[in-house]
Parts: C-alpha cells; structure tokens; sequence
RNA sequence: GGGUAGGUGCCCGAGUGGCUAAAGGGGGCAGACUGUAAAUCUGUUGGCUUACGCCUACGAUGGUUCGAAUCCAUCCCUGCCCA
C-alpha cells in the first residue's frame, strides 16, 4: 500500500475532515514519525449505527490506510447503566445479550470503513471491561482530583445543559471517557482519540488528564459535524434518523436521501463522505444549474456502494432512474405483499396497509390533495376500490407525492 | 429543607369553567412552480366513521360541577432564588 507513508495529518487537511486538534504542532510532528493506535468510541445503545458516525470512521478509515492502527471502543460498561443524555426520558436499560447483539451488528459496519485484517488491524475493545470494576472511592481519590468542576462547566456542552439542569451523572459522562482514553493509552499505546466535534469537550479532558497523570503526549481529533444547509445535523429521514444498516434503511431510501441534498451540500457530502480524488470533488461541486444533479447522483451512488456495497447501490441507482427517469421498471422498489384475499380493498385501507399513510385520516387527506396515484393514474375519490384488473403481471405501483413509491404485488 | 414559577399536541408556545381537537409559530406531509434542488405561494397536520357522531388528549390519580386543560386535594417531575 502507498498510501501508508502518506501523512494522516495532511490527508485530513486535504479533505477537510479537522475541526479541532489539541496540541495540533505537536500532533503534526508526532505523525510524521510515529505509528500510532487512534480510538474512536461507539455507544451500543442501538443495534445499528446511524449517519452521525459516518465523518469520524471515514476519518479512521483515513488513519489505516496511513498505516496507524484503529481501536473501536465500544461504550459497553456505560450502556449497561443506561446513557441519561437523551434530553427527555433515561433510555430504557439494555441486558447483557442486548448489548452483545448490538456489538456484533456495529462490528458489522464498522468493518465497511476499516479492516480487521493485515498488519494494523482495527481492534474492538469494550469498556465494561474496566469500567464495570471500578471501586468508587479509589476512582475518585485518583481521577477525580485532576477535574475541575468550574472549567467543566464552562465547557461548551454542559452550557447548554445549564439551562436545563445537569445531574451529577451526566457531569460524570466526562470523567468515564477520559478513564477510557487514559486506559488505552496505558494498555494500547492509544495516543489519539477522534470523534465528532460535539465530543471534542470530553476528548479534551481525556488528553489532560493523561498529560496530567503521564506527562506524556495524547491528542484529538474531531471532525466537523454533518450540518445541512440549515445548519441541521444531517440524517433525518421520514421514518427517523438515517440508519447505516439496510434493515432500517433501506439501500434505496438510503440512495434517494443523499440523490435529494441541497446543491450547497453537495461539495462537503463529496468531500467527507466519499472517497474520491480530491480533484473529482473540485469538478463535480462546482457543476452549476440543472448539471449538478449529476454531482448528487455520484454522490448518492458512492455512498450508497460504501455502506451497502457495490451491488445495492447499482440496484438503488436503477430503481431511482427508471422510476425518475421513466424507464419504467420497479425492480428493487420498496414493496409491499398482499395475500389474495384482501383484493377489493378500499383505498384508504390500503395506503394503510402499505404504510403510505399512518392512519385512514392521513390517507384521506392525501387523496383530496391530489397526493395519491396507481400506476400513474391520479387517484381522486376516497372510496376508489383496488380490483385485481389493475394488477398488470401481479403488481401496482401506488405514487405519494413525487418521490415515494411502493410496488403492491400479489 | 424553605420560598417561588412551571409541566399543554412532533417541538416551541397561547389559553385560566362551556364558543377548545385547543390560537400563533416551527417542523412534517401534499399541491402549484422547478432540476427528484432552493426560495415562494396554497392546502393540510389526533384516531375511528360514508355520515350523524363516537373515542383519545393539556404531568399522574382522585374530587367539585349539568359541564374541567381551566376549580380543589394528593402525588410525581422541572426551573429559579435562599439555606
């Protein structure tokens, strides 16, 4: 591999993957010599990760293919607890099997960014295994002294939390990530954490409170949050947040989200998000007018062939052209299955029943604004009947709005 | 522990006995316009019902009343101030 002389920190530059950096000089020459273990924390509080990840492990992916070597922390101990920061309720508490479920399924995806194989191969550590040992009084009389409560708070996270009330345990959140990067950095010769610049106030702390134990050099790294053009994190879909396993997201839907990016999104979605040359990203955004639609197709295509692989994401670019495009196929369309005996369903039941609309309220209005069409018919009465004679080779395709489609087969 | 202000629909927020499925805004969805974009304009936004209507919903549980988001009691939760 030739990339692995290359330099991490000017990779990162190039694609514009740095947010922050502490001790960046020191950092930038440390890489120059060393090969270094690079750590990136993952919550296995849901059985799939979401786009929120997605910057950071591209990030990891980068530091591999430069020849450091990526460690994949995963937040066991504290999953156990239950994560207080969902702003309204405690996450309800995950077993054991839960969480080893959800560990196999995140090892899963991650292995799309980073390898478990050659000479630096990822490693996945959990940290239930220090953290569910740890004596209280010994953990406070040796870390908890070097934190301070007043710098803590004047952290831009728990700022926000100010107004909200902040509970002792989420103010811990801080002390339980700094251990694990301490942790790693004893037993791994784990010098760099990277993560999302929301984290960058708990990676801080962990980089001092090693400086402060070991005197010794750690570092991190945190990358610029997704935003959209509103400023938004980006990933929200319909249906929820935009999930990287195909169960949940489909590799169509997955496609169509990133087919739909505004045009001033298009360069950093390019940029962070895939791994083309640098130049291809420079031609491809700065495409004007109607043209850039061919930017988001690549786009849409490369991510898509990232996350799900090569041939989803050909059958997701196929299905998006022929049903765009009129060519006129619904191969791989989302489907939808009726048994023979629920034909002669009313209309409403069966956008019900596709999940077109959430409820037969829903669904009646979504007639009466013209929303709803059956194989390009427009549909206009409410208590239009489904027969069998519309079923052409066995299936309709029922249209909400412009870019929802689902095949009824039978 | 004491004082005080609160908890309303997806979110913010008005409402302080009947006209309230609950103003207004945001967000969502749909329509027009477009490039599967943005901006703009329009409609719509609890569930069931062809409909009359019924059910569910203003932190929780009880109560007062012909009638409660609105009054009373108890409880739970949150903010702020004092200790």
């Amino acid at each position: 591999m030739s990339e692995k002389n290359m330099n991490i920190y000017d990779v990162l530059k190039e694609r514009e993957l740095i947010k922050q950096i502490a001790f960046e000089d020191e950092f930038k020459e440390m890489v120059k010599t060393e090969k270094t273990h690079v750590y990136l924390g993952i919550d296995p509080t849901a059985d799939s990760i979401h786009i929120g990840h997605f910057i950071p492990l591209m990030m990891m992916s980068y530091f591999q293919k430069c020849g450091h070597t990526p460690i994949i922390l995963i937040g066991g101990g504290t999953a156990l607890i239950g994560d207080p920061s969902g702003k309204t309720d405690m996450r309800k508490m995950l077993t054991p099997e839960d969480v080893s479920r959800n560990v196999q399924n995140i090892i899963k995806q991650v292995s799309r960014f980073v390898s478990f194989e050659g000479e630096n191969k990822a490693i996945i550590v959990n940290n239930s295994e220090w953290i569910l040992n740890l004596n209280y009084m010994d953990f406070i009389r040796t870390y908890g002294v070097h934190f301070n409560v007043n710098r803590m708070l004047s952290a831009e996270c728990y700022k926000q939390r100010m107004e909200k009330g902040l509970t002792f345990f989420e103010l811990n959140y801080m002390l339980m990530q700094s251990y694990d990067f301490l942790k790693l950095f004893e037993n791994e010769n784990c010098k760099v954490q990277i993560g999302g610049d929301d984290q960058w106030s708990n990676m801080l702390s962990g980089v001092e409170l090693i400086r402060k134990i070991h005197k010794n050099g750690s570092f991190c790294v945190t990358c610029p949050l997704l935003l959209n053009a509103e400023g938004k994190k980006m990933g929200k879909t319909v249906s929820g947040a935009l999930w990287l396993d195909a169960k949940k997201t489909s590799p169509y839907e997955f496609y169509q989200y990133w087919r739909n990016i505004q045009d001033s999104e298009v360069r950093d979605v390019l940029k962070m998000l895939t791994f083309l040359p640098m130049d291809e990203v420079n031609r491809l955004s700065s495409l004007e007018g109607e043209k850039i639609n061919e930017a988001k197709k690549i786009a849409a295509f490369e991510i898509t062939k990232l996350i799900h692989g090569e041939e989803a994401a050909l059958s997701a670019k196929k299905t998006s052209e022929n049903l765009f495009e009129n060519l006129n196929s619904s191969d791989n369309m989302p489907s939808e299955n009726l048994s023979s005996d629920e034909l002669d369903m009313q209309i409403l039941d069966l956008l019900v029943r596709i999940k077109i609309a959430p409820s037969k309220g829903q669904a009646k209005i979504l007639i009466e604004q013209g929303g709803i069409s059956i194989n390009d018919e427009k549909i206009t009465d409410i208590r239009y009947v489904v027969t069998k004679d519309l079923f052409k080779d066995n299936y309709i395709i029922v249209k909400k709005g412009k870019k929802t489609f689902v095949k009824v087969t039978i």
